[in-house]
DNA sequence: TATTTAACTTTGAAAAACAAAGCACTTTCA
DNA sequence: TGAAAGTGCTTTGTTTTTCAAAGTTAAATA
């Protein structure tokens, strides 16, 4: 039998990342203060976990504006959809034992 | 909307105890050694995780003998099911909108 | 008797998570 | 106009978690 945890992404286990990327895979964009509502975390705490995603080529980051406001947003590369659909499909195949 | 990882459980954030579990739910037991192999780690880290299950009472130790050999095997406990099931639909009610 | 195996415990180091504070900039409010 | 508040960080330092390595006890085997 083979090893069932060696294919889940050491990325996502993390559940904040989890969070940010499954709401990512939905919306296109979402603002940095969204998710942090969303997610109830403190600014340092999830600016540190979007850059490890960033950091990974995860996500996105576009900084603009909201007519003079400015406002940074996230969304979700190729390669990010693609990895975390691996992890998904690891951890589906995991537990589809049920 | 709602914190989509509030309902996770902390525990399973580890993908060693994720991994346990869900080997426990398909196998009624299974020893030391058969999870030390499957999940290719050491004793100490094993054992440590698995005291972290057993604290929370998600398995239960059975220490027993093949014929005079020590053997020690794990089951899961009805708690257990129950929280790792809850994890798994947190998880899935999480991700199953895409 | 010496070595090996099983199943740990202990120790200590490295990594990760996190909160809080600070910061630069802008906007809104009194 | 000046003060307060919001946005999106970075920095700092603490706490928590993870993990490997070594030590341990007891039994089995060579």
């Amino acid at each position: 039998m083979k090893n069932p945890i060696a294919d889940l992404n050491k990325i996502f286990d993390s559940r904040i990342r989890l969070g940010v990327m499954s709401m990512l895979v939905v919306n296109d964009e979402i603002g940095f203060n969204d998710l942090k509502q969303m997610l109830e975390l403190t600014d340092g705490n999830l600016a540190s976990h979007l850059n490890t995603l960033e950091q990974a080529e995860f996500i996105k980051v576009h900084k603009g504006f909201i007519g003079r406001k400015t406002s940074t947003t996230y969304s979700i590369t190729a390669l990010g959809k693609q990895a975390f659909k691996a992890h998904l499909d690891a951890l589906e195949k995991m537990i589809r034992k049920l």
